[in-house]
DNA sequence: GTCTATACGATGATAGAC
DNA sequence: GTCTATCATCGTATAGAC
């Protein structure tokens, strides 16, 4: 049994039970942000989680679904950071700034869940998959809203709104794709540093 | 056998010999960035290129070596964009914009190729994920170079050089993950978008 | 709920005919 | 160089004992 890589805070699941369900959770987040999903057995899942293979089928009826559960968990705290964002008191730069600060920190913070969460959605059965879409689609509205509102203040200077809320998006995303804890960069740094540069990006240029 | 969706301009593989293993390529190309390494069968690739999966052994000793072929043209590829980019003349300004701009709709035109380029790395066996690491770090180096000319030149207000860099690439390399053909924007627009959106990061901000 | 044992299909790769 | 046939292995998932 390997020992996981622990990412600090507490657990995405905390409310499962029972126990084992929870550790084959973990377990299945590690194996499947390692090797990918199609590449990681279930011996490699139970194995991690101190299990036989068989014990996973007590807890998730397929493969599958322990993917879609962690999928799901993951998919609705990225939603609910960036709602927590949208929502709070503030002008929409602040609201911008925040968002960007705490979804790119997260996904450094978090970057094992991130990687599993953002790039095996094609690994999803269909029904699965369409249910996470509309997680993605609600992250995708909240963000475009904070850039609206600065542009409609006047805050922001910004041509293509939904082409910038990709691109902030897009940027935050893909730190789950490279950062690494060994990096030298700590999460907090990433999120003021990616902060800043999206601040950049919604105001039009001054002098260099 | 499926169709390949082709993309457009010359393919990649135009020195490749023979032609069945073009059409192998080809067909890996289409068939890894649908389903991901993994989940490919060597049945699925050579039912595409209209061959039996032996004829494949023919042209190629292991599955693993043909994505690492097309990982091998992918990434020289990209590199030369960069570095077509970088050597150019003009202002740094200029050739960041011209960096960006081609490199992000490279990703963009050829989102199937650069799918399995950015995202299979992981698949590949140590000895040739060694030998295309040395090809990443070449392009990081070549578009650093740029932001630190413009810097040095005082064209661009940058703290954090290497971050402002990696957050430039990571955009770029992203547009693979969600790009769509069938989507509202060109690759030709989106190459503009994205080369402001960069020419603003790199510059201090003015008034909104 | 967990284990051992195993069914059974699919997979990467090879043998040998043409 | 390509095909058909096949091998050895591995993968998901289940059966049945405890």
């Amino acid at each position: 049994m390997q020992q996981a890589h622990t990412e600090p805070g507490p657990s995405a699941w905390d409310g499962v039970e029972p126990e084992a369900a929870r550790r084959l959770l973990s377990a299945g987040v590690e194996a499947f942000a390692e090797r990918g999903y199609h590449a990681t057995t279930t011996r490699d899942i139970a194995g991690r989680a101190g299990m036989s293979p068989a014990a996973l089928y007590i807890h998730f009826k397929t493969k599958e679904e322990l993917l879609f559960r962690i999928s799901k968990v993951g998919h609705e705290r990225a939603r609910g950071i960036i709602a927590g964002a949208a929502g709070s008191d503030g002008t929409p730069r602040e609201r911008l700034d925040r968002a960007v600060r705490d979804f790119s920190r997260w996904h450094a913070e978090r970057h094992t869940t991130a990687r599993v969460v953002q790039y095996e959605l094609q690994a999803l059965g269909e029904e699965h998959y369409a249910e996470i879409v509309t997680l993605r689609r609600d992250i995708d509205s909240l963000l475009r809203g904070i850039i609206e509102d600065g542009v409609r203040a006047g805050d922001f200077a910004v041509d293509d709104i939904p082409g910038t809320a990709l691109a902030v998006l897009s940027l935050c995303v893909d730190v789950a794709r490279w950062f690494s804890a060994a990096g030298s960069r700590t999460p907090d740094e990433l999120g003021l540093l990616y902060a800043d540069l999206v601040g950049r990006m919604v105001t039009a240029p001054g002098r260099a």
